[in-house]
This record gives C-alpha cells, sequence and structure tokens, in this order.
DNA sequence: AGATCCCGTCACACTGTTTG
DNA sequence: CAAACAGTGTGACGGGATCT
C-alpha cells in the first residue's frame, strides 16, 4: 500500500504536471543525490543549501528544461544509507554506542565481542531481474527519446509525455504507471553516453530508485507483473466474452461487473484517520456513508466486499492489499459497538509525564491483537476445562 | 486449498550526535 | 555552523505458520 506521496514535500505538483523530462525526474533524482553530491550541485548554480532539497523545487523546474546540466550529476546517484559502510573508518564512538556497550556488557571499557554490524538495505533482486536491466533501457530509450523543453511547448504538460508505444513489455520490478511517467528519460539519459558501463550504472540507478520509491509514487499498481496482459484492450469483443462476477450488497442489491471494469486497488490509508473506517466498511452497517475508495461502475464498493473483488481477478493483486485489509478489519471490530470517544479512551497510553495520548495506529494493531490473543486463550481455556470436566 | 494470522523486514522521515 | 553520520519510530508489506 503506498505511502504519502511525500511527507516533507506537502503540495508538490508531482509527478504529473511537469511530465518525465521535467520536475519529476529531476526531483526524483536530485532526491537520491548525497548531500554531498547535492551541496556540490548547489554550488555549481550557486544555490543555497539549506538541507531541505525542497527549496530547490523552483529552481528545478529551470533546471528540468536543460538536459547538458544532467551531465555533470551522471553517474554516482546514491542513497548515503544504503550498502556497506567503510570498515576502515575509525571515529570516536558516539554517546549512544557507549550508552549501548554500558547496557549490555555492564562494565565501561568492556566491548560487546563480536557484535553484529547494523545490516543494511539489501539488494533482493535476482540475477535474473538484474540482467534484464540493460535491454529494458535500450528498449525504453528507443521507444521515448529525449524531447528537449521549449517555451512554446512547456505550459502544456501533457506535450511532454512521449505517446505510449504499443506493448511495452515491463520493466523487472516496476509499475507500469511509472514505464509511463519517469523512466524514459532517464533510461535515454543513462544510455546517451553508449557506454555499456554507464548505460549498468544509471539503469541499475533508475532501477533501484524506482524500486525504492514504488509504493511512494506509484499509487495504485500493487503487482505490476500483471497489469500489461490485464489490461489488453485490443478488443472489445475480448471484453463483451469475459465472464461476469455479481456481489451481493446490503438490501439485496447487485452489482454485476467483468473484470475490466475493476480499477486496482486504491492507494488508501486509514493509519491517520481511523474515525473513517465505519463510514466506508460496510454498508450494512449504520455508520456506512455511501462512499468508498473504491467504485466499479460508479457504485461504491464498501470495504467489506473487496475480498470478493480482488481475491479471484486481476492477477495477485489481493495478495498486496489483504494484509490492510485485515487491520482494517480487526479495527472496524473493535470500534463496532463503541464510541469514538470511548473508543480512544480505551486505546491510549501515557506519555513520561503521564498524560494519555491516542495510540498510534502500528502500537493500536498491537494492541488489539494482544487483546483478541487474551481473549482467545481464555475462550481456549474454558473449551478445555468443559472438555476435561464432562 | 484457501483463509487468516503472526512476525520479521524494509523504506522513509525525523531526530540526535559527531565531524570538519 | 553546516554537513555527514547514526539511531529510532512508523507504516507498509511479504511470506511462513496455522486454522478452517
Amino acid at each position: 500500500m503506498p505511502k504519502d506521496v511525500s511527507k516533507d514535500d506537502p503540495g508538490l505538483p508531482f509527478p504529473s504536471e511537469y511530465g518525465p523530462e521535467g520536475f519529476a525526474t529531476q526531483y526524483i533524482h536530485l532526491k537520491y543525490l548525497t548531500n554531498t553530491q547535492l551541496s556540490d550541485h548547489c554550488k555549481t548554480f550557486k544555490l543555497p543549501h539549506s538541507g531541505n532539497k525542497t527549496v530547490l523545487t523552483e529552481h528545478l523546474k529551470m533546471f528540468s528544461q536543460d538536459n547538458s546540466r544532467w551531465e555533470i550529476l551522471i553517474p554516482g546517484a546514491t542513497n548515503s544509507h544504503k550498502g556497506i559502510r567503510n570498515p576502515n573508518k575509525k571515529s570516536k564512538p558516539k554517546g549512544s554506542e557507549l550508552r549501548r556497550e554500558n547496557l549490555f556488557n555492564g562494565a565501561p571499557g568492556v566491548h560487546i565481542a563480536n557484535a553484529p554490524v547494523t545490516e543494511r538495505s539489501k539488494d533482493l533482486r535476482t540475477a535474473e531481474q538484474k540482467a534484464a536491466i540493460i535491454p529494458w533501457a535500450q528498449r525504453i530509450v528507443k521507444q521515448y527519446p529525449y524531447q528537449t523543453h521549449t517555451p512554446e511547448t512547456g505550459t502544456n504538460p501533457s506535450i511532454y509525455i512521449s505517446p505510449p508505444a504499443p506493448s511495452i513489455p515491463p520493466a523487472p520490478s516496476v509499475g507500469p504507471a511509472l514505464q509511463a511517467t519517469i523512466k524514459p528519460t532517464v533510461a535515454y539519459q543513462y544510455s546517451n553516453s553508449l557506454e555499456i558501463g554507464t548505460i549498468l550504472l544509471c539503469a541499475a540507478f533508475h532501477t533501484f530508485f524506482v524500486h525504492a520509491n514504488s509504493s511512494t509514487v506509484e499509487s495504485s499498481s500493487v503487482t505490476p507483473t500483471a497489469d500489461v496482459s490485464m489490461h489488453d484492450t485490443d478488443g472489445d469483443n475480448t471484453d463483451m466474452d469475459s465472464p461476469t462476477r455479481t456481489l451481493k450488497m446490503a438490501h439485496g442489491k447487485l452489482i454485476t461487473f467483468r473484470e475490466c471494469d475493476i480499477p486496482d486497488p486504491p492507494a488508501v490509508s486509514y493509519a491517520k484517520s481511523i474515525e473513517e473506517l465505519p463510514w466506508v466498511w460496510d454498508d450494512n452497517s449504520p455508520d456506512w456513508n455511501g462512499t468508498s475508495p473504491l467504485s466499479i461502475n460508479n457504485t461504491p464498493i464498501p470495504l467489506v466486499y473487496w475480498p470478493t473483488v480482488y481475491k479471484y481477478w486481476k492477477g495477485t493483486q489481493w495478495k498486496g492489499v489483504k494484509k490492510t485489509w485485515f487491520d482494517w478489519k480487526i479495527l472496524f471490530r473493535a470500534m463496532s459497538g463503541m464510541s469514538m470517544e470511548d473508543f480512544w479512551v480505551h486505546f491510549s497510553a501515557p506519555d513520561k509525564f503521564g498524560q494519555l495520548h491516542p495510540l498510534k495506529y502500528t502500537p493500536l494493531l498491537a494492541r488489539l491483537a494482544a487483546e483478541w490473543k487474551v481473549a482467545d486463550e481464555k475462550l481456549a481455556d474454558l473449551a478445555r476445562h468443559e472438555l476435561t470436566n464432562h
């Protein structure tokens, strides 16, 4: 399930306003520069560097129109928190390290034997996926050549987007919507040098950052591999012949639809708006307000029916939704028959000053799971007791 | 076999600390 | 003092275990 587009960049026109050659690409590129690289970039263009990359927004709009500026940034975009640290770099231990040593070893100056190095994010792609990157990059470059912005055309975002070529197979580990927005330009820039090493490096970088951000910017495609074939709309006859499914909702209302009528699972989170869950969960509930993030043929589909909608169709998209859905289910169960005021009184925890605060989403789910576990154990004990005493 | 649950991992944002 | 580095909290997600 996607997160907010960007927590630290509220309100950015991302990614559609400027298109693949514009702001979105540059924004992501800068986002993945190390602070050192960003600092160098700012020096080169005489920009203030406050540490907050969003101050560069306006600059990026200009920057995006000059392809040559990119040359100075290629290659080398990395995420400073990824990869193996330099083991030879010795520095004075931080206070937190000293506290940890104290905690675990007691006496000061005693070092933890064979203390494991903090494990960093790993590249989990298979060799096949990595090998597929180069042909993919070459293909995308061919399909989406670089298009320089001009002042005459720069006001219309739609012109930035190259027309999608027919039946481009999906790149490894990448959502299809991104193929249409960000990927082509980056692939072009990387292969422009015609040096295979650069292509490899940049394509790997690009695949890395798209993969890393797939949950951030790709709002709907949970299982990208299924999408291309699923949305083949070459023949209307195919759609007409495809099987239908009928959903029985509250008050006997029936909705019949085909697979092609079902949109991808909406990018929705109730982590910050739990109280809205009952409004959209079940149309049999008095709290149902007649809306839902998912609509099929203009009919809002309450959350409770989503398994029926996605489990048997839409490839494996349900796999990506199910955990979130079960969390919602547990939350809704807990909220039923309780006012929101009572709910938050019950599900609160004191801070260090003893002040009560509503639990955050994850702790709340953990508390619910613990409470259910206790209740289930009581029930199991009761059942055991009854069985052994009769 | 499919549905559900549990648990660990990951990415990201944020904060605190150290370095140059 | 700004940048770099490191640690922590949070939400999302995947996969194995367990249940039906």
